[in-house]
DNA sequence: CCTACCGATCGGTAGG
DNA sequence: CCTACCGATCGGTAGG
C-alpha cells in the first residue's frame, strides 16, 4: 500500500466518521428533516457530494448515526449487567451507568427522543434487538429483589425500566429546558434535577431507602413514616 | 348581517379551525420541519394560499397550534388546582387531571416534546408565563404535605414536578414505541404502562402507600420494608 | 473529491 | 372597494 493510499485511506475515515459526529450534533440539535446534507458537509468541512460519496443516501447518513449511538450503548453494556451482579450499591451502580450514557454526551438522548416521534415503528426494532436483553436481565433482579422483600411487590419490572429509561432521556435531552425553566442560578440547577431523578427512580423501586444511600439527609429523623399496618 | 356574510363568517372560521387541527396532527407526526403547507392544506382539503391568507406564514400555523394546546392547558388549569385543595385522594386527582391533559390528546404531548427538542428556549419562555404558576401552587402543596409528614422529607417539590411532568409527556407521547416494544396482546399493554406511570410518581412521594389507592393488591403482607432504624 | 447541474418541492406571493 | 380564495409562479433549496 502507497503513502498516498494509506493517507487517502485515512483522510477517507476522517471524513467518514467526522460526518458521523457532526450529523449526530446538527440531527439532535435541528432533527432529520431540519438538518440539510449541506449543512452536514458545511460543517464537516467538505461539498455535499463528498458526503454523498461516502453515504448513499442523507437517509445512510442517519443510520449510521443510531449505529454510532447502538455501538457505545452495546459497549456500555457490560458495565451495565456488570454492575447490576456486583454487591452493594447495585441500584447506584446500574442507573449510574445508565445515566452516565446519555448525560455524558445528551446528544444520544437527543436523536433518540426525535426517533421515538419520527419513528416509531423503526425505533421498536431496534429496541427489541438492543435493549429487550438488558432489561430482561435487570428486570430479572428486580424480579429476585422483590422475592427477597427489597422492593415493592406491585413493581412492574419492565414497564419500571421503560419508564425510568424513558425518564433519564428526556431529562439529559431536555436538560436546557428543565434547569432553566425555574432556576437562576446556573450551579444549582443541574445538580438538583440529576439529584431528584435519581430519588424518584430509586424511591419507587424501595420501599424504605437505606440511608447509605442517602449520605445528604440525616438517616433517623428525616424521614417520617406511618407504620405499615 | 347578511346571510351570505353569516355564512362566508362561518366558513372562514372553519378552514382557520380545521387548520388548527391539522396542522396539530401533522406537526406531532412529522414535526415542524418534516410538515409542507401543502400537507396542511391538502388535509384540511383547500388550496396552499387559503391556508396562507388565514395565516401569514408557516410560523403562525405554528404558533396557533401552541396557542391552542395552551388555551386548553389554561382551561383545565382550574381543575388541576381544585383538585390540589379537595379533600380525599388528592394526589391521584391531580396526577389524574395531568395525565387526562396528555392521554386524552396525546398530539399535544408530541408537540411539546417536539418543541422542547426544536426551540427550548421559546418553550422555556412559555413554561414561565403557564407552568409555572401551576407547579408553584402544587408544590406549595407538597412542601405542606411534607411537614406533616405526608412526602419523603428530601423530596425537591419543584425538579419532582418537573420530572413528573416530562414523564407523563414522554409516556403518552411514545406510548406506541413503549408499549409494543415488549408487549404482544395489545389490551394489556395501555393499563401496564400507565398503572406503574402512576405508581412511580405516587410511591417516589408517599414514603408508604396507602392501601386505599392500591386495590389491586392485598393490604397488609404484600408489601415488606424494614423498619426504620 | 470538486463544479455543475437535474427534477421536485419548499415557503410564500404575484395578478385576476 | 372589500372578502375569500384560485392557478401559476416567484426565488431558493431539497436530495441526488
Amino acid at each position: 500500500m502507497s503513502v498516498q493510499m494509506v493517507a487517502a485511506r485515512a483522510h477517507e475515515n476522517d471524513v467518514r466518521a467526522s460526518t458521523v459526529v457532526e450529523a449526530m450534533r446538527l440531527f439532535a440539535a435541528h432533527g432529520f428533516e431540519g438538518t440539510a446534507l449541506q449543512d452536514i458537509a458545511d460543517a464537516v468541512g467538505v461539498s455535499k457530494p463528498a458526503v454523498l460519496h461516502h453515504f448513499p443516501s442523507k437517509e445512510h447518513v442517519r443510520q449510521a448515526v443510531l449505529d454510532e449511538i447502538l455501538s457505545h450503548w452495546n459497549e456500555a453494556l457490560p458495565r451495565l449487567l456488570l454492575a447490576a451482579t456486583g454487591s452493594g450499591d447495585r441500584f447506584d451502580a446500574v442507573f449510574g451507568e445508565l445515566y452516565r450514557f446519555f448525560s455524558n454526551n445528551p446528544d444520544r438522548a437527543r436523536v433518540v427522543a426525535r426517533e421515538m416521534l419520527d419513528r416509531p415503528g423503526e425505533l421498536r426494532k431496534l429496541l427489541r434487538g438492543s435493549v429487550k436483553p438488558w432489561l430482561g436481565a435487570v428486570a430479572g433482579y428486580i424480579r429476585a429483589g422483590k422475592e427477597r422483600g427489597l422492593h415493592y411487590a406491585d413493581v412492574d419490572e419492565e414497564a419500571y425500566l421503560i419508564h425510568i429509561l424513558l425518564l433519564v432521556i428526556t431529562a439529559t435531552a431536555s436538560a436546557t429546558v428543565t434547569s432553566s425553566a425555574l432556576e437562576t442560578d446556573p450551579r444549582s440547577r443541574h445538580d438538583r434535577y440529576d439529584r431528584e431523578l435519581a430519588r424518584i427512580a430509586r424511591a419507587s423501586l424501595f420501599p424504605s431507602v437505606p440511608a447509605a444511600l442517602n449520605p445528604k439527609k440525616a438517616a433517623g429523623d428525616s424521614r417520617k413514616r406511618k407504620a405499615p399496618r
